[in-house]
Parts: C-alpha cells; sequence; structure tokens
RNA sequence: GGAGAGAUGGCAGAGUGGUCUAUUGCGGCGGUCUUGAAAACCGUUGAGGGUAACACCUCCGGGGGUUCGAAUCCCUCUCUCUCCGCCA
C-alpha cells in the first residue's frame, strides 16, 4: 500500500510512474484525495463533538456529586443532540476511511526509476548472462522423460493420490530434492541469514500482510472450515513475523531463510508451459527474506541477486538475470530481478528466482517500522527473492547433465546427494 | 472435544461506573555525582489520527450494546492458561 502522504504530496508523481507500470490513476488517485478531504473535515467536526460530550458529561458528574439533579438533568438534554450529530459524523467518517482504504488497495507500489517502461516480457532487460548452454546428444529428450526413464519423478502417481501438478518423487529423485534443499539452507546460512520452519497455513491478515490479499485471494488454496490459507511462498509466514512491530535499529537488518512446500491454484494454465516440472500446484522453494532501513533496500536487493546468482555458479547451470520491465512487475514490487536458467533439453528459459524490493508497499500494510535516530517512527522496507525454487532447478539439472551413462550431479551437490549419477 | 480462569503500555502488575488525562515497579533514554563505571538521586519514556504549529480526538485483545459518562456492567468473537478427553 502507498503512503497516503506521499500520495497527497505528490498526486501527479504518482499517476506519471504507475503509467510506467501500465495502471492508470488518475481517476483513483482523485477520488483517494476527495475522500481524503472529506475524511478530514468530518474527523474534525467529529473530534469538537466529542471533546464537548466529554467535558459535559464531566460537568454532570460534578452536579450529581453536588446534589444539583435538576442541573444535571439539563446538561443531559444538551448532550443528547451532540451524540446524534457524533454518530453521524462517525458513520461518515468511517465510510471515507473504508472506501479510502478499499481504493488504496489497488493501488500497485511505484517502480524504481532504473524501471523501464514495457508490456511483455520481451520487454524485460537482460543485465547479466552467465555460463555455458550445452550441447546436448541428439537425442537428448525433456525432463519429464527423464523422469520416467530412471523412475525418479512418477507424474501420473501424483495424479491418482491427489490430481495434476502434485508429484511423487522417488528414490534417487527424493534425495535429489532433499539435497537441493539442505544445500540452500546451509548456502543462506553461511551468508548470515537465519533459518525459520514457518506454519504452511497462514490467515486472513498475513495473507493481507503480504499483498497476496486481496488481490490474488483465488490463486491460493482456502481451508473453509477454519479460515486459513495454504501459503504460496515462505515468503507471506516469514514477512509476517514482523507484523505490527517496531523494531529497534540494532535489529536491523533482518535476514531470514527459510524452506517451505509452497501451494498455488493457478487456476487456468495448461499446455506445454506446465509440463512436468515447469509449473506445480505443490512445490518446494527456499526463500530468502529481508528487512532493511531505508536507505540500505537497494544495496541489499544487489547483494541478494548476487547471492542467488552465487547458488547458480555452484550448481553449473547457465543463467540470465533479467531487471523487469513496468508491465511484468507485480503487484507489490518497485523492482524486480528474474533470474533464469536454460534447460537445454527443453530448449528454454526457466525462472528459477525473483528477487524483489517492496520498499515501504508491504510495511505500510504490515505496520512494520522503526524509531530512527531522531526518535521518529518510520516504515521499513522488506525484500525477498528464491533461493531457489526446486523444480525447475530440477528439470535444468536433468537436463543439461544428461549422457549416456546418467545424469550427471554437479559436484558441490554430491556431498549432499550422496550419489554422483543417477542410474 | 468438555469444564474453569484470564487478556491493561517494552515487561511485570494495580485499577470493578465519575478529573483514569491509567497507580506502581522493572527496563530504556537524559542528567547530577565520579578520573571512569556501579550505586544513589532527579527527570523523561506507548501508538494512531489531526494541525502550518498548537489545540484537540481515538486506542486497556477484536466487534457490538447499556449509560450523561465504561479499563470497569452486558452480549459476542478471537486468543492464552489450567484440568479432563483424544493423539504423533
Amino acid at each position: 500500500m502507498l503512503e497516503l502522504q506521499f500520495i497527497r504530496e505528490n498526486p501527479a508523481r504518482v499517476s506519471e510512474l504507475l503509467a510506467i507500470k501500465n495502471f492508470d490513476s488518475k481517476d483513483l488517485v482523485m477520488q483517494i484525495l476527495d475522500l481524503d478531504k472529506s475524511r478530514r473535515e468530518n474527523k474534525n467536526k467529529l473530534d469538537q463533538c466529542l471533546a464537548e460530550t466529554k467535558n459535559i458529561s464531566k460537568e454532570i458528574g460534578i452536579m450529581i456529586q453536588a446534589g444539583n439533579q435538576d442541573r444535571a438533568e439539563i446538561l443531559k438534554e444538551k448532550i443528547s443532540d451532540l451524540k446524534l450529530r457524533s454518530k453521524n459524523l462517525d458513520e461518515a467518517m468511517n465510510q471515507d476511511e473504508l472506501q479510502q482504504n478499499k481504493l488504496l488497495v489497488q493501488l500497485p507500489n511505484l517502480p524504481n526509476p532504473l524501471v523501464k517502461p514495457g508490456k511483455t516480457p520481451e520487454d524485460n532487460e537482460v543485465v547479466h548472462s552467465e555460463g555455458v548452454i550445452p550441447v546436448l546428444a541428439t537425442d537428448a529428450v525433456p525432463h519429464w522423460e527423464l523422469c520416467q526413464a530412471y523412475g525418479i519423478v512418477d507424474f501420473e502417481l501424483g495424479v491418482k493420490i491427489t490430481g495434476t501438478g502434485f508429484p511423487v518423487y522417488r528414490g534417487q529423485g527424493a534425495r535429489l530434492q532433499r539435497a537441493l534443499i539442505n544445500f540452500f539452507l546451509d548456502q543462506g546460512i553461511k551468508a548470515g541469514y537465519v533459518e525459520y520452519q514457518p506454519p504452511l497455513l497462514v490467515n486472513e491478515a498475513s495473507g493481507y500482510g503480504t499483498g497476496q490479499l486481496p488481490d490474488k485471494d483465488g490463486q491460493m488454496y482456502f481451508i473453509n472450515e477454519d479460515q486459513f490459507y495454504l501459503i504460496p511462498t515462505a515468503e507471506v509466514p516469514v514477512t509476517n513475523l514482523y507484523r505490527d512491530m517496531i523494531l529497534k535499529e540494532s535489529d536491523l537488518p533482518v535476514k531470514n531463510i527459510a524452506y517451505s512446500n509452497c501451494f498455488r491454484r493457478e487456476a487456468g494454465s495448461y499446455g506445454k508451459e506446465v509440463r512436468g516440472l515447469n509449473r506445480l500446484h505443490q512445490f518446494d522453494k527456499v526463500e530468502i527474506v529481508q528487512i532493511q532501513l531505508p536507505d540500505q533496500s537497494w544495496n541489499a536487493l544487489e547483494e541478494m541477486k548476487e547471492y542467488v546468482a552465487g547458488l547458480l555458479r555452484k550448481l553449473e547451470l547457465p543463467f540470465r538475470i533479467l531487471r523487469l520491465c513496468g508491465g511484468d512487475l507485480s503487484f507489490a514490487s518497485a523492482m524486480t530481478y528474474d533470474l533464469e536458467v536454460f534447460s537445454a533439453g527443453q530448449q528454454r528459459w526457466l525462472e528459477v528466482s525473483s528477487v524483489s524490493n517492496f520498499e515501504t508497499f508491504q510495511s505500510n500494510r504490515m505496520k512494520l517500522r522503526f524509531k530512527d535516530a531522531t526518535g521518529k517512527t518510520r516504515l521499513l522496507h522488506t525484500l525477498n527473492g528464491s533461493a531457489l525454487a526446486l523444480p525447475r532447478i530440477v528439470a535444468a539439472l536433468l537436463e543439461n547433465n544428461q549422457t549416456k551413462e546418467g545424469i550427471r550431479i554437479p559436484t558441490m551437490l554430491q556431498p549432499y546427494t550422496g550419489f554422483d549419477m543417477i542410474r
């Protein structure tokens, strides 16, 4: 959620920046400011009414104690009118506020000045490429065929017990998953992150705090009986740990890492894009989350991007880094780097990580603040990134490393898998 | 799942209808004293809205109600604790 004060002071700038995200905000901004004005006027009048009521009530108390019943009765008369006015003003103000909030949450975050305009993923800017794209034998196959051939991921069994998008990992496939999770967590801890194991179900307030709600309601699995959402990413619980908190400057920066299952309904996506491990309803991901002082968050974003690049390097995967254009940027993000690996069996780039700075957009919703040197309470900045999401990493590892003898495991991973080949 | 008790500021903990504008202690911050520190003493110390700045208003788990007036009484929801039941 954007900060109201900023909108008040820079309405034109807000619309100008949101245009880069292809979001036409002029009407919304105008309505928000109108409501703001009305709200403040009502608030002022209400305050006066309440102050008067309060004073009279006190006087009544004194009169009754002094035994002056008649005077007290007269004052009571006076108050009934004030009460009616207060009630009306209160309702009007609440309406304004409710409506204003409803509009406010519809405004996406402002993009960083570095973000270029653009409409489609093709407009994303490649800022870095690294690694050698492997040249495979002519009989090389995509990972879903390798999964079947080696018996390491069974998609049909998953369909049988649950449904499409819920694969079953088996044998060396299951061990590879476990190895990657541990490898990613250990790397993060080495880089100064604190490991967390969050709940996989969260309440409504948490979904709202990180911006999944009300925006992406239908994309999360929901348990009606208890009103819980299955997390689409560990970002949700791990960031919401800090909801409604005022941190000390000495607590910062917060650097957390968490492995979790992730659940996404992703209704309405079918076809080649979702073959095999490319897109699942349940998958595994290690997520990094940072909470930073406002003047540190952009350095932190670069650091996180470099950290994730380092993971891909250690896994010997060719990758590239994109800076997302305005149109591809998510609702809450001010700037996002996507990291993509080249998966040679499919001959395509697969997005394996998304690293974003949300500035105050999430913290404003969550009321996540700190006290600055002057003692003023200010909003913090939040960031997060996948480090990393497993399925597409597995896909690329399988495809790029397929040989006649089997599938080679990258050297750095071998201590974790306990084997150097999938056979 | 059943029964009971409870939820008050960073923490502990008073307050059961009327200057509560929330007692007090601890912690934090500033100061006095000191070469420095501790101790002691003095002062200060929640959040949100509002204002040019004041004023002012709201908040005692959430929501609703009674009353001229609610931390206090009533209803309701959520959560916590204790006991019982079930259980990895």
